[in-house]
DNA sequence: ATTAATTTTTAGTCTAGACTAAAAATTAAT
DNA sequence: ATTAATTTTTAGTCTAGACTAAAAATTAAT
């Protein structure tokens, strides 16, 4: 069955908000994600709920069907193996791939994505540390932690980011956080949740909470 | 402005069109390509007229404005871009890419074509041996010849073909003519229109009227 | 346990871009 | 020069996917 636009960024918003929780999803979270009001949202769950890819109860909130998590992360694998092929191969620098990667993604054609998969030698993340699903959809969980939630004075490592928006990974670049950095949580600061920070070889530096909870991080394993 | 999927499409077949001829496009020559009925072309070429894109009147056919053509021009500025990197850099053959470009054309953004452009070394054709506009809409007038209207007896070198169509392709691939094959004709059979044709170091073949005038040839010039 | 506030759905519209059937204009044929 | 055939346009419909306003259901507050 095909797919159209609509329905697969209505899936692809949905996928990412059943990822949070066990909790089945609400019409309003999809409106605001989708940007479309809350009655546009009830239609297409009923469409969507007739082609099988979600479980729809009226009032009930939504889930995504097997089917409709596989179709889900077909697109997420295009999203992301385009936006390695952008930084990679283009030049382009991670605050600038996102809007493109969202055209990109829907381009339909198998084997065009797994030729792509092999130019790129089967990228395992994107460049914002994101997990690429495989063509099977499998997709590994990486199990990082939020810097906002570290313990303090133990090295980690700076993974990948939890939101793509270019004006906050701009601001990373600027604060000279980029993927692989060494980081050192020095206090939490009760104020205004602030978190100091020191990043290997540098002098320590301000991020407001809003900043650590985006930034994902493992731990530095000193053997 | 910004342009629909089906107005880019419009927009494309009509430059098609306009390219064979001085003469005005008619409703009904649009409608065969666009696989559409007359009445839905009318529509349409109403609202392109209205934007500006197409010089229209009512019952007398249609042709691009300036600005039509331009915007026709980066589409296909866009198509032979991706062609050349599905065939040069994911390794398709050239039968198997127009469909895949025929979806790319319309991904929206200039620093990515022209980063694409820069990436694949400022092709001057794409893999069928058409131009390849540059970002100005300029597109060389190669003259070449169609392999139905040579002379006898002098040697062509295959340059380029006037369809796309995988079918048409995959019969040239077998019967060896390819880029940059260097060609003879020997006759033209007036029972059929069909050609004889000797390829470089080959036994001579037969091809069609249908094969001969879609084969793109220049000169041989022996210096 | 009611009532109030919030969320969600239903009912009815709108637009782009397709369609069919019928009318109008153009072109071809006598 | 008419008439017939062909092409094109107009008028009216339909569908996907958005919308607003009002109704219905759920959740929160007393």
């Amino acid at each position: 069955m095909t797919t159209s636009l609509a329905e697969e960024n209505y899936l692809k918003i949905i996928y990412r908000l059943c990822e949070g929780t066990k909790e089945d999803i609400s019409t309003n979270s999809i409106a605001e994600l989708t940007h479309n009001k809350a009655a546009s949202v009830t239609d297409m769950l009923q469409k969507l709920a007739e082609k099988g890819w979600v479980n729809y109860q009226k009032y009930q909130g939504v889930r995504l069907t097997e089917v409709g998590q596989n179709i889900a992360l077909s697109i997420i694998r295009k999203h992301r193996l385009w936006e390695v092929f952008l930084v990679e191969k283009l030049g382009y620098n991670w605050d600038e791939v996102h809007e493109i990667a969202e055209q990109l993604e829907h381009i339909e054609s198998d084997s065009l994505i797994n030729k792509l998969d092999s130019f790129l030698d089967f990228p395992k993340i994107d460049p914002h540390g994101d997990p690429i699903p495989s063509p099977e959809g499998e997709i590994p969980e990486l199990g990082y932690l939020h810097l906002s939630e570290v313990r303090l004075n133990e090295t980690y490592t700076l993974m990948g980011v939890a939101k793509d928006s270019a004006v906050f990974l701009q601001l990373l670049t600027k604060l000279n956080l980029s993927l692989g950095a060494k980081l050192e949580v020095l206090e939490f600061n009760t104020f205004d949740r602030s978190v100091s920070l020191k990043i290997a070889g540098q002098q320590p530096i301000f991020v407001s909470h809003e900043v650590a909870k985006n930034i994902l991080v493992k731990i530095e394993i000193i053997s």
